[in-house]
DNA sequence: GTTGATTTTAATAATAATTACTATTTTAAG
DNA sequence: CTTAAAATAGTAATTATTATTAAAATCAAC
């Protein structure tokens, strides 16, 4: 794969951004220093770098992709009020895969969970 | 709210069936008994539907919203091979919302999550 | 450093799912 | 029956995303 500017800048967005930003985010904030990038440069280097591991793809079903620095598998949090996604520091819910798995006759591989409420900022107020 | 026609067929369409249709697939089954119904009004319905509480929304973050006319609250399966997406037969996993709440400032009412792999029948294959 | 093959990009067009708009038709109440 | 409110069909518009393509950037071999 060769190395592109475009690209490394995505990347490092990214590994310093503690919200989960979609594409559309990630594109307004680098045009900012790379005034002509390209929306759909975004998007495939988003898949790319998704695709050998670098990022994460968090689908939370809001009609957009989400996009996380971390790759380690985490839990997701997202507030109803204010729409922020915060990360959650809990240990893998794996045994509700056998919980899962009594009375089905598939194979479970895993679950998608993310926690839903409000988050600090918005139940302070 | 005024009765139609369109929506009560949408509604017992729903009823009836045991697999998740999105709205495309609703309108396509309907256009067969109602030749000029139209995909605006399948959509509008379902989504009055679901917020009379009549069916539930899911979102499994595949592109499409799917229905169902079960609104009993329960998990969903999807399979990783066919996209098949089924019902569930397993206690609340309330607990995990408790998990959840350890080192969480905020409040969680609740989460989502549906569980994916082989369905029973791409998995005898 | 040049050359040339390959990859990547920017810009634009295309697609898919969904929502909005509007003139006409249905419904329900007096 | 009349009439006002609500719902529909048909179409246009929007949003998120993917595909296309000519030009520019990258990299490896000379």
């Amino acid at each position: 794969m060769h190395y592109s500017k475009q690209r490394e800048a995505i990347r490092s967005y990214l590994k310093e951004q503690v919200n989960h930003p979609t594409a559309e985010v990630v594109y307004d904030a680098l045009k900012k220093s790379m005034p002509n990038i390209s929306l759909g440069t975004v998007y495939r280097n988003l898949t790319v770098l998704s695709d050998i591991g670098e990022i994460n793809r968090i689908r939370l079903g809001d009609g957009a992709e989400h996009f996380d620095g971390i790759t380690a598998p985490h839990y997701h949090f997202i507030c109803n009020k204010c729409g922020r996604i915060i990360d959650l520091n809990i240990k893998s819910l794996e045994h509700i895969n056998s919980l899962a798995s009594i009375d089905f006759e598939g194979e479970i591989d895993g679950h998608f969970t993310y926690f839903y409420g409000l988050c600090p900022d918005c139940l302070k107020k």
